[in-house]
DNA sequence: AACCAGTTGTTCAAACCCGAACCAACAGCC
DNA sequence: GGCTGTTGGTTCGGGTTTGAACAACTGGTT
């Protein structure tokens, strides 16, 4: 009701990280896996969500619900990745609109080569230098956030 | 010193949160702050950091530094402002190589106008829905990751 | 069967953002 | 004074992302 109009200082101080921290984490990210495996953050991601779904392939619409890109982005994504022969298409036998996105061998590939050079880098800088309570803390508030903004996403 | 290879059932959900909430709620910032004020979000920050500094003024390189992009972004950003009114372009006295950008009175006016809006929105997408222990694990949770970065983005 | 609201994926123009190259100007030094 | 290495900011080229418009199709209703 009575709520104040304005963010309080702590909330501010929160706010201000949270825009710091992924600023500055994607960038990394985004760095390290194209020097290592000339993959940019988003072509990374779509080739897990597909690699976590069965048989490897997924709906183009799922896609963009799991990675988080606009439906257009993960088209011109897409092509990108089956330009470079990670991606397959194919057409979905049960609606004829659908395109179904399936990993190839390359991509399985890509991927395995990818995974570990991006983990250690998660690790260095999202978990390690945070103590076991910290991160704990930070890990829970990130779910329950997340958990809170589904409703809204929908 | 043997650290495993990959990320942990812990580290992976919390990783997976990072992205997906740092994604969803910054396309619920841009809309908004599009929707009500015009602005982009990244545009938003600028007038917020130059705000924040004495005389509403900064050099390009410590807007650059605070707000979140390259330095070619920001040119280009602050162009876009300039273009809008919201900010002033001058030279700086002590070094002539240097831009001082300063907020005129619309710019003043315009994040006035536009920072209701924004706080309510952080409000209720960052703030409130979390318990006070689930922010408070959060905040520190990130400003320990924050500190911790700024050695890695030295 | 014919309609109709909703979905699927692509295309298009525009905006955005980055890194590299660049020029000019600083600072420190001999 | 003249070098030399560094910094400040813009420019440029290219890749990326977006929302809106679109055409094709679906599933349910009458």
């Amino acid at each position: 009701m009575d709520e104040p109009a304005w963010l309080d200082e702590h909330e501010l101080s929160a706010w201000q990280a949270f825009l710091a921290t992924g600023a500055i984490i994607n960038r990394l990210v985004e760095q390290q896996l194209k020097d290592d495996s000339g993959l940019s953050h988003s072509q990374y991601e779509v080739l897990v969500r597909l690699s976590d779904a069965p048989d490897g392939e997924l709906r183009m619409t799922e896609l963009a619900g799991a990675a988080f890109t606009s439906k257009s982005g993960l088209t011109y994504q897409v092509a990108q990745l089956e330009k470079a022969g990670l991606v397959r298409r194919r057409a979905c036998p049960t609606d004829v609109r659908g395109v179904i996105a399936s990993l190839t061998d390359e991509g399985w590939a890509a991927l395995r080569a990818a995974a570990p050079g991006h983990a250690a880098l998660v690790r260095e800088v999202f978990v390690s230098g945070l103590s076991r309570e910290e991160f704990a803390g930070l890990a829970s508030g990130l779910s329950a956030l997340l958990g809170r903004l589904s409703v809204h996403a929908g």
